[in-house]
RNA sequence: GUCCCUAUCGUCUAGAGGCCUAGGACAAUACCCUUUCACGGUAUGAACCGGGGUUCGAAUCCCCGUGGGGACGCCA
């Protein structure tokens, strides 16, 4: 406890925040929350090529939806190019990094050889200065690139926090590039001159970044910089069983949006996959953050299991307040170019089928035959309303234009309707759901006509008598 | 190829040497509830990758295989 906890999600913007991403998002973020610590938003853009201001935008975007809120930035760090330039004008004099003229193609055709000698490809050191070693002429005209002078031997470890200890022998690294020949900095050292700058504690990231923290570390300890924690976590697999991708997937956490499900259903979904606090399934982002830890995160993939999150989407629209549901679906109904205030009051309704879907779009499909004229099919007007179940209804409506609107005078028409035709609540329910709603399946059939209003019901009705 | 990580029901997972005849959840199946369709309830089936050790005792520790994943960029 002696230093407040800083954790940080840092993407970079080439794309929208995806489902891997968000949980990476989520951990980092609970832990912050967990340990009353500070969570910071970093972008990191400096592929130029690639990041665009859009998946900026989409990034921020996604966090919000997920209410996942930092504390601190967010940062960018083609803003922090100075810093950077700093720092690596400070290594050139200190000797922990130095120019390399070697051209690409050179390095390129280097690595083809050690592939071909089944080798680990890395650079082979000719501009690294050792003592009593003479390097060539710098050739002229040729910027040179700046690399970290890395370690020679021993190793780098550390105590991941999932995946336990871990180590790497130096001769497994190379010197790697700290600065383009454009003078621009690589990702691994902005990445250590940030977490130095910005005083992370725990570095909560993906899995196909243990790679490059022994890099990291040894960049930290030259720079006589604090080696923070490291968790790293496993990815996320496909629904099924292969790697997320965008052809498949890999898709943005805004389409969850789109496709219906509740932020807070997702939050648990995510928190629950790769992550568990014993046999804990349902629980409210307030209970993960004081459950939170690192010990109880598996260190092997998950696959993602849309069944599970469907089954957890229809838990919390169950429990979710009518006000807000009826919200959302008349945003959706609009989108359809449907009046959401046309028919009956939405919340009533909302109230009547929220723990019979799955997804706010499978509520707004329900909603949508009480705010506009429903045309059943031929063949359902025949299969239900037979002359039998007319005159059935036409007596029902009789006596609905007349009792008092409310579930249980309507049910009490119903009835008396049954009883004086000798028929079953089915043989009169089901025309009775065909003419209101075009569908012969809804929830109890009074509860139906009651949130629908008796002038709604009477008209519908008379289509058909 | 080299290095690193990983392995419990179909899926997510519980499990820190005896509480394990391996628990929970989703999904599946059956039944119950029912005014249709759902919801809900109850029940059932379903797993420790293989082989060696260590130990009185291993799902748990170690080694070797095998499977899966990641990394080896002047990308991040």
């Amino acid at each position: 406890m002696s230093h407040p906890v800083r954790t940080r999600f840092a993407p970079s913007p080439t794309g929208y925040l995806h489902i891997g991403g968000a949980r990476t998002a989520l951990f980092a973020w609970a832990y912050a929350r967990r340990h009353g610590g500070t969570f910071i938003l970093r972008i990191e853009d400096t592929d130029v090529a690639r990041s665009t201001p859009e998946a900026v935008q989409a990034i921020l975007d996604g966090m919000a939806w997920l209410g996942l809120a930092h504390d601190e930035g967010p940062f960018y760090q083609m803003q922090r190019m100075d810093r950077y330039k700093e720092v690596i004008a400070q290594m050139l004099v200190a000797g922990t990094a130095y120019h390399c003229y070697m051209a690409p193609d050179e390095l390129e055709r280097l690595r083809e050889e050690q592939m071909a000698r089944k080798e680990k490809p890395r650079y082979d050191g000719r501009w690294r200065p050792e003592a009593g070693k003479v390097l060539p002429a710098p050739p002229t005209g040729v910027q040179p690139v700046v690399r970290f002078r890395n370690p020679f031997d021993g190793v780098v470890a550390w105590d991941d926090q999932v995946k336990g200890r871990i180590e790497i022998s130096n001769g497994e690294l190379d010197d790697f590039i700290i600065a383009r020949a454009d003078g621009t900095p690589t990702y691994n050292f902005c990445v250590v001159v940030d977490d130095w700058d910005m005083g992370i504690t725990h570095v909560i990231r993906g899995d196909d970044h243990v790679n490059n923290t022994p890099r990291q570390i040894n960049l930290l300890q030259a720079l006589g910089a604090p080696v923070p924690q490291y968790a790293h976590l496993s990815m996320i697999l496909g629904d099924d069983g292969t790697k997320l991708s965008k052809r498949h997937g890999a898709v943005s956490v805004m389409q969850y949006d789109d496709d219906g499900y509740l932020p807070e259903a997702v939050l648990n979904y995510l928190a629950r996959l790769g992550w568990s606090h014993g046999d804990e399934e349902v629980f409210s982002m307030e209970q993960f953050v004081q459950w939170f830890d690192l010990d109880h995160i598996t260190s092997s993939a998950a696959q993602f299991n849309t069944e599970k999150l469907n089954w957890l989407n229809a838990h919390y629209l169950k429990s979710a307040v009518d006000a807000r549901l009826a919200g959302e679906v008349a945003q959706r109904l609009a989108k359809r170019g449907i009046d959401p205030e046309a028919g009956a009051p939405l919340e009533q309704v909302a109230a009547l089928y929220k723990d019979r879907v799955a997804n706010l779009n499978e509520l707004a499909d329900a909603l949508e035959p009480f705010c506009v004229v429903v045309h059943p099919s031929a063949e359902m007007i025949a299969t239900h309303l037979t002359d039998v179940a007319r005159a059935a209804l036409k007596m029902l409506r009789g006596k609905l234009a007349e009792c008092a609107w409310e579930k249980a005078a309507i049910s009490a028409a119903m009835k008396e309707t049954l009883a004086a035709c000798g028929l079953k609540m089915p043989q009169v329910a089901m025309p009775l759901r065909v003419a209101l709603l075009g569908q012969p399946q809804s929830p109890a059939i009074d509860a139906v006509l009651a949130v629908l209003g008796r002038d709604e019901v009477l008209g519908r009705l008379d289509r058909y008598l």
